[in-house]
DNA sequence: CTGAAAGCGCTTACAG
DNA sequence: CTGAAAGCGCTTACAG
C-alpha cells in the first residue's frame, strides 16, 4: 500500500502538500494538485484511516448502545440513527447489550479509549449516577432526572395518561397496563401516570395488573392467557408496544374473544404491525428519534451545550378500543 | 488523557515495558509489572487504539452491509453476527445501504481504508463481477456464481424445490411465488425451482405469477388483492419471507378468504411473526447464519482459504397449508 | 503557495 | 528480563 510520502516522491511535492489535496485545502497550485492526484491514480493510493484519526484525535464513529437489534422498536430506531449518521457521513457501530450491564461499560470504555467519538444509548441497565462517572458525549434516548445528559424523549408520562385518559373516555374503568420492564425512566413514569388515572376515577390500584417483561408477540399471547385467568377482568389493556399488542390481538381473535367489545387494545409504537392489524395505538415517531439523537450527540460532540428535546405524541384510532 | 510515555517515566520504566504490560507480554518482571500498573492507574490511563491501529495495521473491527435494518430477515442476521463478534471481541459497523450501489461502494472504500478489517455482505446490489475489483476479506450471505468468496448460505433451489413439492403433495397445481426482488443469487434459483417444478406436474408458466418486490407486512396485504383480482386464481403460495406471508394471511382472514381451503401460504424464514400466526413456514436457520458469517469472515482475516458453507432448512408444519 | 519538522501514541524487532 | 530507536501514516503549526 502507498502512502503519502511515496505519493509524495513521484509527484515531486512535500508531504505537506499532498495532505492538503488530501484535504481539499486550497493554497495549492493548480498544477502540483493535478501531480498529486495523478501520482495518487497511478499508486492506487488509499489513505490510511488510522493515522488519520491518530493524528486528528477523533474517529468519525459513534456508538449506539441498545439491548437487542432485534426488537422492532429498536432496529427503527437504530435505522433512523444509520440514515442520520450516514448523511453526515458518520459512521456507526453497534453494542448490543441484551441489558447486560458489563457489555454497556464495555461501549463506555470504548467511548474512553476513543474508538468511538459519542454513545447513544436507546436504552440502557447502568444508573444515570453510574454513568455520570464516564466522560465524553453521550445522548439517552429517554428522560434523565440527572439534568447532566443532552436527551431525546417522548414525555412518557403525558403519553401514557392520554392513553389513559382515551380509554376512560371510552367507558373503560378496569384497566391493565403492559410495559417491556418494570425498571427504566419509560415505566417509572407510565407507571406514575397509571396512579394517577386511576385515583381520579376512583378505582383501586392492583399491583398484579401491571404486567412486565413484555417485548414480543409470543409475550402478547402469554399476556392474552393472563388476562384470561384472572377473576375480575381488566375490561382494557395499555400496553407499551406494538409487538405485544399484536400478539395479544391475535391470541384473543384465535381464542374467540371479541376486541374490544371484551377486551380493548390501546398500544404503543405505530409500527407497520400495528397499522396492518389495525390496532390503535400512539405514535411516538421511532425514526425521528433516531435521527433527533443522532444530530443531538454531533452537538455535544463539537462541545456545544447539554439539550434536552422532546418529541411529540399522537394517538392513532383504528379498531382495537 | 495520559499516554504510555508518562506512565512509564512515572513507573520509571522504558515505554517498551509499559507496552508489554499493557499487551500481556511475559518477560516483565512482577515489580515493575505492578509498578507500571500502578501508575496506569494513578493517571487513570486509557490505551489510545487509534495509535495500536495504526501500529498494528488492523482495526478489529469488521463491517456488516445490508439493505435495512429495519427488515426483521436482517436484523435477525445482524444480531447472530453482533452476538458472534462480541465473543470474539471485534467491533461492528454497519452499512444501511437500501441496495443503493454507491453505498455498497462507500462501506469497501471503508474496507480498503482500512476502516474495517473486513465486510460481510447480507445481501447486495453490486455484481459478483464487480466486487471482485475490491481487494480485502469478504464474506457474502449467499451463493455466488465466482468461487472466489467465502459464502454461507442456504440451498435456495432446493429449499425452495422442497416447499413446491410439499404443496404439490397436498394436491396443488396452481402455485404461484412471492419473492423479494427479481435481482439477485437467491431469487435467480428460486425462480429456477419454481419453473422445473412446473414443468414436472405439466403446468404452463405463469409471468404474472411470480409476483416481487414484497418485503413487508403491507407487502403481503397488497399480495393479497392482487391474488384476489386474478382471474384464474392460485390455490396456494410460496412466499420467500414470513413478513409478507403474515400480511397476506391477515388480509386473508379479514376479507374472508379460508386458509388454507382457498388459499394455502407456504412461508419461509420461521421468525416468531410465523409461530404467532400459526404459519408453515420453513426454517432456514437466520441467526445461526449470522454467527457463521462471522466465523467465516474471521478465517478470511486470518488469511485462511475460501470457503463456502450451506446450512440446513426445514420445512415447520402449521395451519396454512 | 510551499516545505521541513514535530507530533499524534502506540508496537516491535534488535541488541543487550 | 529490559530499553533505545525506528516505524506505522498522517496532520499541522511555523517559517518562508
Amino acid at each position: 500500500m502507498a502512502n503519502i510520502k511515496e505519493i509524495a516522491n513521484k509527484a515531486g511535492v512535500s508531504i505537506t502538500t499532498v495532505s492538503r489535496v488530501l484535504n481539499d485545502h486550497p493554497y495549492v497550485s493548480e498544477e502540483k494538485r493535478v501531480r498529486v492526484l495523478e501520482a495518487m491514480k497511478a499508486l492506487e493510493y488509499t489513505r490510511n484511516v488510522h493515522a488519520v484519526h491518530l493524528s486528528k484525535g477523533f474517529s468519525n464513529m459513534i456508538g449506539v448502545v441498545l439491548p437487542s437489534i432485534r426488537l422492532p422498536y429498536f432496529s427503527e430506531l437504530l435505522a433512523g440513527i444509520a440514515d442520520a449518521a450516514f448523511a453526515s457521513g458518520v459512521h456507526l457501530t453497534v453494542y448490543q447489550t441484551n441489558y447486560e450491564i458489563e457489555k454497556e461499560i464495555f461501549a463506555l470504555s470504548q467511548l474512553k479509549q476513543r474508538q468511538v467519538d459519542g454513545l447513544i444509548f436507546c436504552s440502557k441497565a447502568i444508573s444515570d449516577e453510574e454513568l455520570l462517572e464516564w466522560k465524553g458525549p453521550l445522548l439517552l434516548c429517554q428522560n434523565s432526572n440527572e439534568g447532566l445528559f443532552s436527551t431525546i424523549s417522548i414525555p412518557h408520562q403525558d403519553a401514557f395518561r392520554h392513553g389513559l385518559n382515551y380509554l376512560i373516555e371510552k367507558g373503560h374503568k378496569k384497566i391493565a397496563i403492559c410495559l417491556a420492564r418494570k425498571k427504566g425512566m419509560n415505566s417509572h413514569f407510565r407507571i406514575k401516570a397509571y396512579k394517577e388515572a386511576l385515583a381520579e376515577i376512583g378505582e383501586t390500584f392492583v399491583e398484579n395488573w401491571i404486567v412486565e417483561k413484555a417485548l414480543t408477540i409470543c409475550d402478547g399471547k402469554e399476556l392474552y392467557h393472563k388476562w384470561n385467568k384472572w377473576k375480575e377482568k381488566p375490561t382494557a389493556i395499555l400496553v407499551a408496544n406494538d409487538q405485544v399488542s399484536a400478539g395479544l390481538l391475535l391470541e384473543a381473535k384465535a381464542q374467540g374473544t371479541a376486541v374490544p367489545d371484551e377486551l380493548a387494545i390501546l398500544s404503543f409504537d405505530n409500527h407497520e404491525i400495528s397499522q396492518s392489524l389495525g390496532i390503535t395505538t400512539i405514535d411516538i415517531q421511532t425514526k425521528e428519534m433516531g435521527k433527533q439523537a443522532f444530530m443531538l450527540l454531533e452537538k455535544r460532540i463539537k462541545g456545544q451545550p447539554i439539550e434536552r428535546k422532546v418529541l411529540e405524541y399522537r394517538l392513532i384510532e383504528r379498531s382495537t378500543v
